[in-house]
DNA sequence: TAGCTGTTTCGACATCTGTCGATCTCTTGC
DNA sequence: GCAAGAGATCGACAGATGTCGAAACAGCTA
């Protein structure tokens, strides 16, 4: 598979993408940007797969412990991959087993975006 | 034609719908509903538009001076209405002209969401 | 080495979504 | 009443997305 253009944007880059959503509005540069990350949330089960890993201890997450969402294994999978490629998990293989584990920092900057705006 | 329109689930209903991500998992229903305004955010001109309604004064706008985000009238419209049903905007005829505001209470309970499952 | 288990990738498919042009509704003004 | 402008709705269409079963891949263990 030699798909050149693969992955986009696997390195988080924790930076302040994003302005407060009220502060001005949004490029269309900065929007497509941050709409990755709005989206890879706007589906059910990767939201409950979201939640099932951020909820466990240490917020990490053996695939195997959190697969349970009502889908097939492959979908489960499919579905990690693209929270990973928004920046919301990274994975690491221990031995048999891989574990998910959310990325706080693009999820401080994405809750900002949305309190900010609403106290402001 | 009578005056009766529609409304077909545009109460908002801005109960603290959504336990912090990090709580405990989301259950299908939980997470079925909190997508929707996830998804509702999900879409890079859905992001313009929101953005530019919250940036603008008061928190509202009129159609007219947000529709400037590279495609067409229908398709603005159909990208607010979206946002009208996810309950992240509501809005109000003024004369000729319909004015769009946010819905600060939703804003806070999706940022809450997230910062309190980044920072706990 | 072979076999087993956990996870990802592949290929295919039905559905959903964003987009547009055309048209309709509502309000204002003549 | 009629015309004009602001928005919403309709109908159609291409492309994206979620889903699955089958297969491939990666470690463990015998």
């Amino acid at each position: 598979m030699s798909n050149v253009k693969a992955l986009p944007l696997l390195e988080p880059a924790v930076e302040p993408c994003c302005p407060p959503l009220n502060e001005r509005p949004l490029t269309a540069d900065e929007a497509e940007r941050t709409a990755v990350m709005f989206k890879a949330l706007g589906d059910p089960v990767r939201l409950r797969l979201f939640s099932a890993v951020a909820s466990h201890e240490g917020g990490e997450a053996c695939v195997c412990d959190i697969s349970d969402v009502g889908v097939s294994q492959p979908t489960v999978s499919h579905h990690l991959k693209k929270l990973k490629e928004a920046g919301l998990l990274s994975s690491e293989r221990r031995g048999t087993w891989v574990y998910y584990r959310v990325e706080p920092a693009v999820l401080t900057a994405m809750g900002q975006l949305l309190t900010k705006a609403a106290t402001a």
